[in-house]
DNA sequence: TCACCCAATGGCAGCGCTGCCAATAGCCAG
DNA sequence: CTGGCTATTGGCAGCGCTGCCATTGGGTGA
């Protein structure tokens, strides 16, 4: 018997346990073994037993590796996202995790901190991996991150943007659709002087589709924008609130905001807050995401609610299915709030 | 000629590209191929040259997985945490990741929603891929997930919890301590009837020993908790604030409350704000995390900061290494705020 | 000049598993 | 009884790569 059950520290290990020892183990083949392992193909009822004791017994763990070469099929999905912190991408994990995990599939994931040469250099690392698909975010990519995500011969699901063309699923909404939408609810609450706080649009480009989309629509109502703070770094609380100080000091006639998120929103509604100035009265905010404390906020910000969850589960079922490629629009919420 | 350039789509592939096909191209052996591309071993100049241009010719990735299985040594490690969407993990990710990347090795992880069960089954699966490494929230793990950490014969960091032994590296800080700085920092300021709000102490053990440290503290000063509001679900803004509710509807007359984290501390300060409930003359609020959003409130909250990302680093970095198992307390701030 | 050493290279076994095929045994209709 | 089936099983090649070993072709010092 293997006292195993205690003595042992991280590195002091037997060799490896195969199959085959499991086979040894239990009197049968290791086909034997793998077929009751993976539930695949017909075993006594009594050899299944037998095995799973064995198994059991030792402690062994099936080599998914060793599997994954023989079997040319991985469990591996890979996500390419570029940030954890930002909670939209921490809940398109959380709903694509649970569901890959149900589907037998594990994830692999990669932070591109909304860099496009970092997120060239990571697909080609994850691709490494031979995973049988591949979620990333956004639909604009590098030439080379494009080739090698046609190559690769796996599902691609491209997500959170539906605007540009993708190169097998995608799925998201429109951020045309999303900066089109606040500008008519906030034009449509009688704003004229209205100003935009955002951060860098070179690197977030869903950012700046919903920027672009406002800015036409304003024109498209014979409005423009008033005026805007593009702050050079990554949108944070409290750029937000520092953000639109700025914009204030230097536009104080201005009687709405614009937010690239909420995150920014937040911030300026905090600041607001902190110094007295009236929401919705004198200032209107709005902000982008309809995140939980933007909800929850003592006065709830007026937002636009993104089913972030649920584009993580699509893409994760979507990207181990055989679906047709094609778009798959899960559409946009707009939240009035209490702040314009 | 290869025309690799356009007119793929997901699915239409030739058959994968092995070393083979890079050596044969290259007019070198498999082994030459092998060698430069891992930067390993003794290699001319010429070949060297050769090699590559082959490769990015063919547009060829190494496939890592039958890397991994020849070479016993994986590049991936494993991350089993409770949850994406709470910021304490989506930090410890943030800051994992990048070091991961750095040293070479990718990030696989899992979510286990604080069910022990389903840490158990995705440690194992997680070891499937016979990773390098594993890092893993908190020191408390069922026996057979401990037994399988032990006998894995890898490198393991337990992290955000330092009041248990662990198996082999230890990252993070005494949950126990937080909880009795919270108390004296409280009794300190005077506060004398003090309530608590929490989430599920069952399945979030750190957050149990938080309130266990701060309620031995509490007696300790001949105080005690007056009263409770234990929420059966996960923590968030709006738990907190409708567990502050409904606390104080019970017991009117706290002059102090603690909370399990931000989250609820937040969402308790976001009630008294819309209640015009005084913070800090009427009731004093205390957090646990020292979360972006608090630090911005309009009125910063009084918590306590974890060093989060730090810790991801750190587990990263030593889960990757040699050094000898043990503990790296990385220590506690309190943040006086202005809520107490 | 010769024995020796070393950089550079190719060949090939084998990592642990799965897919395929052949073998065996039991069973039933003819 | 016998051939034909099916259910069950074991053997073994091979997934693509790396580790090890053998080989080659020069340098080098004595």
């Amino acid at each position: 018997m293997n006292s195993d059950d205690d003595g042992l520290w991280a590195g002091d290990r037997q060799q490896p346990l195969t199959i085959s020892d499991v086979a040894k183990a239990a009197g049968v083949g290791e086909s034997t073994v793998s077929r009751v392992l993976r539930g695949k193909g017909s075993v006594s009822d009594e050899a299944r037993e037998r095995v799973l004791a064995a198994a059991k017994h030792l402690g062994y763990v099936p080599n998914r590796i060793a599997g994954t070469l023989a079997s040319a099929g991985s469990k591996l999905v890979a996500l390419v996202i570029p940030s954890v912190t930002n909670i939209v991408f921490a809940d398109v994990l959380s709903g694509a995790a649970p569901i890959l995990n149900g589907l037998g599939h594990q994830a692999v994931f990669a932070v591109t901190d909304y860099d496009q040469e970092l997120e060239e250099e990571l697909i080609e690392s994850m691709l490494a991996w031979r995973p049988s698909g591949l979620i990333v975010a956004g639909v604009e990519h590098s030439g080379r991150s494009v080739s090698m995500m046609r190559g690769a011969g796996i599902r691609i699901a491209e997500i959170l943007d539906t605007d540009s063309p993708g190169l097998d699923i995608v799925v998201g909404y429109s951020n045309l659709e999303a900066g089109r939408m606040s500008a008519r609810f906030l034009a449509s609450r009688g704003r004229r002087k209205i100003g935009y706080v955002g951060h860098d649009l070179q690197r977030d480009r869903r950012a700046a589709k919903r920027h672009e989309g406002f800015c036409q629509t304003l024109l498209g109502l014979g409005l423009h924008l008033a005026d805007a703070e593009i702050l050079p770094s990554l949108s944070s609380i409290e750029l937000g609130r520092d953000g639109l100080a700025a914009l204030l000091d230097r536009s104080p006639d201005l009687d709405a905001v614009y937010f690239a998120n909420d995150d920014l929103a937040i911030g300026g509604l905090f600041h607001c807050m902190a110094h007295g100035i009236a929401v919705p009265e004198r200032l209107a905010l709005m902000g982008y995401n309809g995140l939980d404390v933007a909800r929850l906020a003592p006065r709830p910000l007026s937002t636009i609610r993104t089913p972030r969850r649920l584009i993580g589960e699509m893409a994760a079922k979507l990207v181990c299915s055989r679906e047709p490629s094609g778009v798959y629009d899960v559409g946009l919420e707009l939240i009035e709030g209490a702040t314009v």
